[in-house]
DNA sequence: TTTAATTTTTTGATTGATCAAAATTCATCT
DNA sequence: AGATGAATTTTGATCAATCAAAAAATTAAA
């Protein structure tokens, strides 16, 4: 029913929500998120407004309604499913099964996507560290420090990355900088724009604020 | 570039033609098997003829182009591999496994494909006995004989049933007739537009000529 | 060889998704 | 309050895919 265009569109909506710590997101954000033209993004919000998925305050913004939220997670629950079990069983980077979970998260039925979740283990977090939904389309966001925000020179350990992006990716694995590795965080400098890392394996580099903003950590006991 | 639309259109041509034996396929023919008005096929047969994918005569049908059949091959071989993977490493039954590679088709990169295939130890055929097409969209359809035509009261092995109805494979699972099995048939009545097969395990069974004709068999030595 | 039946193509319309550019509304800054 | 700039919505068009129903062509039958 609900076409693959409105699944990116919801879970767009959800996602920039999520990040903005704000369920109202205007028309522009959206339109950026995916890379449309602003026109592209108001009539489709109209669209979904009719199909009661989100409500719409013309020039003020939308918010997902529960019932297009229900799918939102659904959707990232597909894509997370997907991308640890590229990963786990395909034996595929961390870092390059984003573009093909974004094209088989439209596409995988759910009985396929429970037959990978019970092969998985149920787990509850994806390559990156980002929490898998439940099959009821529960998410549990947890809220962990960014290198920008944690103790410095003390131990702890990367539990998640909010960046997609191969290049990226294929930097910090080469750094040692994982989902469950140990690293410290030795200095920050604020005019400089950047801090230094020791991964627990491996040499200590520098990082700018903005990287270090995606990699969230939790205090090591 | 090319739509999961026009695959689809592209990989019914290829096995009407298969199926046919006859390269030129009617619009008609597609539109039935699409399951479309006849007027959509037609209009996507010109579409797919300026694309150069076939060519197309009007009022008399169209045949695929060297590169509109290596597109269908290529399709057709993500399909089979992907049942063969279904099947193989997420424990699907072969019954249940056409509809969810109908989907998966169109959206599994090369490179899983190839991944899948590597696992899988580079079949040649799918769980219903379809030969899988090389990387390189090669497909060597190999002429077996039918439950019709095989030779009665002689050792056969079952290699290929040519339908994917769930309903139809659970049926003959239940019978023990699977790719790999070996049967036997006991008998041929004409009139009554039936015949008797004999599993090596379990009991013989009669059945309808046109269903008989979707079993595909080689002698056993 | 005309007629009838079947198949194919045309025509006219619709729906979903998109864009560019014009018009409008909102927010901000003197 | 008025003007300016930014964001948002409208407008007008396009493209892909589809349908129903009318028109044309082909095939088969009488």
């Amino acid at each position: 029913m609900t076409t693959s265009t409105v699944e990116d569109y919801l879970k767009c909506i959800y996602q920039e929500s999520q990040r903005s710590g704000n369920s109202l997101i205007s028309t522009g954000q959206i339109a950026a998120g995916l890379k449309v033209a602003p026109g592209t993004a108001t009539a489709m919000m109209k669209t979904l407004a009719d199909s009661g998925l989100v409500s719409y305050e013309p020039y003020s913004g939308v918010r997902l309604t529960p019932e297009g939220a229900r799918l939102a997670t659904h959707v990232l629950r597909r894509h997370r499913v997907v991308e640890l079990f590229l990963v786990q069983v395909m034996g595929m980077n961390w870092s390059e099964v984003h573009k093909d979970a974004e094209l088989l998260e439209h596409d995988v039925s759910d009985r396929l996507i429970d037959r990978m979740d019970e092969m998985l283990g149920r787990p509850t977090v994806d390559p990156h560290g980002d929490p898998i939904p439940s099959a009821r389309g529960v998410l549990k966001e947890k809220d962990y420090p960014s290198l920008l925000l944690c103790g410095l020179r003390a131990p702890l350990r990367v539990v998640r990355v909010t960046d997609q992006e191969t290049g990226f990716l294929l930097f910090l694995e080469g750094h040692g900088i994982m989902p469950g590795n140990r690293i410290e965080v030795l200095s920050r400098d604020e005019a400089a724009d950047s801090l230094m890392v020791r991964p627990e394996s491996g040499k200590s580099f520098s990082l700018g604020f903005r990287a270090a903003s995606k990699i969230l950590v939790e205090t090591v006991a």
